[in-house]
DNA sequence: CTTTTTTCTTGACATAGGTCAATGACGACG
DNA sequence: CGTCGTCATTGACCTATGTCAAGAAAAAAG
């Protein structure tokens, strides 16, 4: 545990040691088996879990009942409602795991007091937050200007490891697209080359 | 000049008096035409933008030559090409701007030394961020499961202004559709009520 | 005002991707 | 090792939205 936690950190911010044994205290461990939700449309996020171990993904539900996938995370990633971890308002997102996943949760009060405890988190999360607008912005970008299958051409290449560990309709519901859509541009694929 | 950005900053965090002052001092006041750039995709992005008056739109123009509109920005937003600022990479964004504006410019240094002297600021551009990823992801989600129709709907439910201000082709552009559907979609809506 | 440029509308047609339904392929589990 | 649920594939057909081209209307420029 941790181990994850801190090489992520160390990417971004300086820890001594006595401010990482402070750190963990802010942290509550948790494993999820394959399927369990860490949250539920409806219910309040009250945590952003960092993910040691495993995989899970965000979606929303859209009135026909269609899933629709907002991230997966992955070893090294953060998870979470934001809108409603910020507001204390429902989800509107529902997080569950799609392997056996060991997580380390911070609660919105852990988090006030870990970055008045060591600042240096601040700045963190800052760089978190614009990775993830920079790359939220770009899929958005990508979903106006291409076509599906450049997106999921891209999407191989740029995390080779994806097809593996997601089943296919979930990388088609990432990509806003229907599962029969992915697999007959996968076929086309494999004619071309 | 000022006036803007201080009321935007009381939204999330207090400041002395002192340090608005000193605050002032890491702005560079700019002001545009119609139509100038701010920013053209290929140079490298140097500042991030504030509007104190006008607004200015960010955009990527792709290999078919179309472009699409990633934002606009208002009075009170912040604009630029975040990983061109961040990184120092080349800008795939361009910026420009759609009325006669007043910009506050933040140079990374200048950013630097604002969030050195009033650590503060971490918290205020986190929560910018935050707001930013969650807007983004919103959007997204919108383009995975609405119709054209229905986010042109929402996108004038929720800011009026947003047609007296800005051509309707660019409000297309930053639907991700066409003008000429989303003139269709308009002539339908009003034949429904 | 008149001219020019930009923006918006409309029609005819094309196409990417969605929908529905059936079938096959697997892996998990009793 | 059979059965059940999940997942992927395929076909036939449908629909939202894109493309291209031509005008009309509005706004900016002179």
């Amino acid at each position: 545990m941790f181990e994850v936690l801190f090489r992520n950190v160390a990417d971004k911010i300086d820890l001594t040691e006595e401010e990482k044994q402070l750190c963990k205290s802010f942290f509550a461990p948790k494993k999820l088996r394959k399927r369990q939700y860490l949250l539920q449309e409806g219910d309040v996020c009250k945590y952003v879990a960092f993910v040691e171990k495993g995989m899970l993904r965000s979606y929303t539900i859209d009135d026909k009942g269609s899933e629709h996938i907002m991230q997966f995370a992955f070893e090294g990633w953060w998870i979470a409602d934001n809108y409603s971890f910020l507001t204390g308002e429902p989800a509107t997102y529902t997080i569950d795991a799609l392997e056996d996943s060991e997580l380390l949760l911070l609660s919105k009060q852990a988090e006030d007091q870990l970055l008045e405890k060591i600042p240096k988190f601040e700045k963190y999360f800052r760089l978190l937050l614009q990775n993830n607008v920079i790359a939220t912005q770009r899929r958005l970008m990508s979903s106006h200007s291409q076509t599906a299958e450049e997106r999921y051409q891209q999407l191989i290449d740029s995390c080779e490891t994806i097809p593996q560990r997601v089943p296919q309709h979930m990388i088609a519901s990432f990509l806003g697209i229907t599962p029969e859509t992915l697999s007959r541009i996968r076929k086309q694929m494999t004619a071309k080359n």
